[in-house]
DNA sequence: ACGAGTAAAAT
DNA sequence: ATTTTACT
């Protein structure tokens, strides 16, 4: 792989509708130049759709012929997975993007019961019918766009072939995807904006629809050096204050015009443009403010979607941080959930970065020019450095997940991970000439689900979650299956259209734990894909990423396997989401069904091998004291009879399991501890009981076997005692003793009870606060007719002790009651009651 | 705007 | 007994 040269190299980071050429356009990277380069659509595509509709019954209506945007008919043959039959169907061909709807209307009676792909994005349907995908790298000649091939290493399609060898058929397509790995990741020119504005209300955040208010400064932070802010000149302005910066450059503007147009250079001259929430304040707020002070619109080179979602920029690319960092898949799988909760850009990047916002307590709009100038820098340094920590990690992962999902990156980085399946699922389709099923004929040919869940208002049957053998074991191994769902939707052939197949002949291929059955004779497009994924991940870039030693490929191969993480782990929940197009329950309840099978066997095969379980929850087995000769007999036996990978995830020294489920506290053999579901882990916890509980977790830490848990104990009680002495002299701050609770819905829509948390919320819009959807409310427990106080209403001295002591109480008795099983045992029962009567 | 299962507190 | 949140 030749990563030393881009010569002549264009990456391709955007396709999207122009609305000034009403054609499609092509935004490329240009490597050499660090520029933008934006290609039109030359090819005259037309946009289309597709109806099984024949030509005369077409042309028997009129409207369609009429309509002034419709250009042509064609005749297609597609092949329809619900009916496993080949169809033949009539291509309605508009005559240009701007049309397609308006011929679709002319004709929406009759389509509501016939059309297929009818309802299919103009720019995503380009992408495939031109042969592009985006983040690929590409030469372009004489008009002509071609993909620059990347051939995989000789050691790579070796090791493939050797896993796909009873699949030969399958190779050629798999080495297309290893392609999309190993072609190199370029770096892109960047720069961060952040804009600050002035506000005569201290609490108000101004409304960028209206902008009514003067944007004073612009702070700058770019990939290639530019450190600055922009800043206009108010009254009372004094240079004195700005002497001692010297991290950055300032530039004072007289009016407030020059400097949104100085801004605007910016945004016109940076291929990628990075904010954070521009979408919806920054872009917007410079967009208003320009046009409202005379600035020409032909000038200003933001553009918003229709429904005003989407900052985009006419000449360059926007990407919003906001929305991809509170992306779930990016929370969970690329940045392993260190910022779990946290929405914000100091929390974010308190966790991601270690560094957070500048602290202050005085208004931005009355702040000296010297502290605005600091406070706004480092928001777009911070916003800059989100992209480009752990060596571009996020350079690298959004242009490998547009290579995987087919989406240009504003789609990706602004979209869902059912947005991202969707697209690539869709690609594949118009790739093998499957027809894209619609929603409500997929659920109609497909059924619905046949088991019940244990969660009322949930569709069906879950995972199986072992009850816990309760007290502390010394030695436990646990074993889990390597990504279960993933391997049953390859091992077991599912898809949307291979399960409950139209053949009568499969039926008696039952899903064990269910009523549905799995196609034998041809292979499920999910299956494939997910199979596809999983073998690249497990196989090829799982090791490439540890073992390769030049450290700009070894990079490269990290991003590659989280990527392919994401796009695996979400493939089973996508298909029970009613949002996600290719919704289909019967799917998701094959895959959850047998998860249990595939546990539920492995369970009686420790018993036969006489391996104590002392707990598992829906992948995973923990096994007592077991011989590392019967782990490999039960490894070697899923193999051989369920094909799946079980593996040792884990050793405990020693283990504590109380009588809850998810809920368990252990230190691994290098002395770290694993703690699950405790209370005093839980971000609502008050700092005060979580700072004892992780106390006490550092005490029991350090016991190497059950004589040491003793001497801890005492400890602890100590410990505990002293701390509930201090709760009941009233030594704590306020601070210490502040419920986190998050608001999941608006204000208004609490209506059928009142939590605490929206009691506190309530207190503080009284008070003319905005309170918003995923705010966290921090409240404190009080003597009061609410029984709560937004923390920042209440005072130390009402305080309601009792409540805090309870809580105290039930997070000890998590650890406790596990601790104290084994302690029966040893000491008696008297030991326990003591420790915690003695609390209260 | 990705699934179901579990725990705990307040109402 | 139900609602709500946080977590696996």
């Amino acid at each position: 792989m030749a990563t030393d040269s881009y010569k002549n190299m264009y990456l391709l980071l955007s396709i999207y509708y122009d609305r000034d050429s009403n054609r499609a356009a092509l935004k490329f990277y240009d490597i050499e130049k660090g520029k933008i380069k934006i290609i039109k659509d030359n090819t005259g595509h037309k946009p289309y759709l597709l109806s099984d509709l024949s030509i005369e019954e077409l042309i028997n209506n009129q409207d369609i012929v009429k309509h002034k945007g419709f250009d042509h008919f064609e005749i297609v043959t597609k092949y329809d997975p619900l009916t496993d039959k080949k169809v033949k169907l009539t291509k309605v061909v508009a005559r240009d993007p701007l049309s397609i709807g308006g011929v679709r209307n002319s004709i929406r009676e009759l389509l509501k019961k016939h059309s297929w792909e009818a309802r299919i994005k103009y720019h995503h349907c380009y992408t495939y019918d031109r042969g592009l995908i985006p983040g690929m790298l590409y030469r372009i000649e004489n008009g002509d766009i071609k993909l620059v091939e990347y051939s995989p290493e000789k050691s790579v399609v070796e090791k493939i072939s050797l896993v796909y060898k009873n699949e030969p058929d399958l190779i050629d397509e798999i080495k297309e995807w290893i392609k999309l790995f190993q072609t190199p990741v370029p770096d892109i020119r960047r720069i961060a904006l952040d804009i600050e504005v002035y506000s005569p209300q201290v609490d108000r955040i101004p409304n960028p629809k209206e902008a009514k208010h003067p944007i004073i400064a612009v702070s700058l932070y770019s990939s290639d050096g530019i450190r600055k802010v922009l800043m206009l000149k108010r009254k009372n302005f004094d240079e004195s204050e700005l002497v001692d910066i010297d991290s950055f450059d300032i530039q004072i503007f007289e009016s407030e015009k020059d400097l949104i147009l100085e801004t605007i250079k910016y945004l016109n001259e940076y291929p990628l443009v990075l904010t954070f929430n521009g979408d919806n304040f920054d872009l917007l707020y410079i967009r208003t403010r320009a046009l409202k002070i005379g600035i020409n619109e032909d000038l200003v080179p933001i553009e918003f979607s229709r429904d005003m979602e989407e900052a985009r920029l006419k000449n360059t690319i926007h990407i919003d941080l906001y929305k991809f960092f509170n992306n779930r898949s990016m929370r969970i799988y690329a940045f392993g959930n260190r910022y779990q909760g946290g929405k914000t850009l100091d929390e974010i990047s308190r966790a991601l970065l270690g560094e957070g916002k500048v602290e202050h307590e005085t208004p931005i709009s009355q702040m000296t020019y010297g502290e605005l100038a600091l406070y706004s820098f480092r928001d777009a340094e911070l916003t800059y450095k989100l992209t480009e920590f752990d060596d571009n990690l996020f350079i690298r992962l959004v242009l490998l997940l547009m290579r995987i999902s087919k989406l240009s990156i504003d789609d990706l980085t602004r979209h869902n991970i059912s947005a991202w399946i969707k697209s690539l699922m869709y690609f594949e389709h118009r790739k093998i000439g499957y027809l894209i099923p619609n929603p409500d004929e997929l659920i109609r040919f497909k059924g619905k689900t046949t088991t019940k869940a244990l969660i009322k208002g949930k569709k069906y049957l879950g995972a199986i979650v072992i009850d816990p053998v309760p007290g502390i074991f010394t030695n436990v191994t646990v074993v889990d299956f390597a990504s279960l769902y993933p391997s049953v939707i390859k091992k077991w052939n599912l898809s949307y259209e291979t399960v409950n197949c139209v053949h009568p002949e499969c039926r008696k291929n039952r899903i064990p734990g269910t009523s549905h059955w799995v196609c034998t004779k041809r292979k499920g497009l999910t299956s494939k894909l997910i199979g596809f994924l999983r073998d690249l991940r497990v196989y090829i870039y799982k090791p490439l990423a540890k073992k390769e030693l030049k450290p700009e490929l070894r990079h490269q191969y990290k991003a590659v396997e989280r990527a392919l993480k994401v796009f695996i782990n979400a493939s089973y929940g996508v298909f029970g989401a009613e949002t996600f197009p290719l919704y289909c329950p019967p799917v998701a309840e094959c895959t959850a069904a047998l998860g249990r099978y595939a546990i539920a066997s492995t369970l009686k095969q420790t018993s036969e091998l006489k391996i104590p379980v002392l707990y598992g929850d829906t992948d995973s087995l923990f096994l007592w004291n077991p011989e590392p000769e019967k782990i490999e007999m039960l490894i070697k036996w899923v193999a051989d009879n369920l094909s799946i990978d079980l593996e040792i995830d884990k050793v405990y020294k020693w283990l504590a399991l109380s009588e809850r489920k998810k809920n368990y506290i252990g230190v691994y053999t290098d002395g770290e501890v694993d703690i699950k579901g405790l209370v005093g882990k839980k971000r609502n916890t008050p700092e005060f009981i979580k700072s004892l509980f992780y106390d006490i977790v550092s005490i029991l830490q350090k016991a190497e076997n059950i004589e040491d848990l003793e001497k801890a104990i005492e400890e602890i009680k100590i410990l505990t005692r002293e701390n509930y002495n201090k709760l009941k002299r009233k030594e704590l701050s306020l601070d210490q003793l502040v419920f986190h609770v998050a608001l999941s819905k608006p204000l208004s829509s609490y209506t059928k009870t009142t939590p605490q948390h929206v009691k506190a919320a309530r207190q503080l819009e009284k008070l003319g606060k905005t309170i918003d959807v995923g705010d966290i409310i921090t409240y404190v427990k009080v003597r009061s007719q609410d029984g709560v106080k937004a923390v920042q209403l209440a005072r130390i001295d009402e305080i309601d002790q009792e409540k805090y002591v309870e809580h105290l109480k039930t997070t000890l008795v998590q650890i406790l009651e596990a601790l104290g099983i084994s302690f029966d045992e040893i000491l008696g029962s008297r030991h326990l009651e003591k420790f915690i009567s003695g609390l209260v």
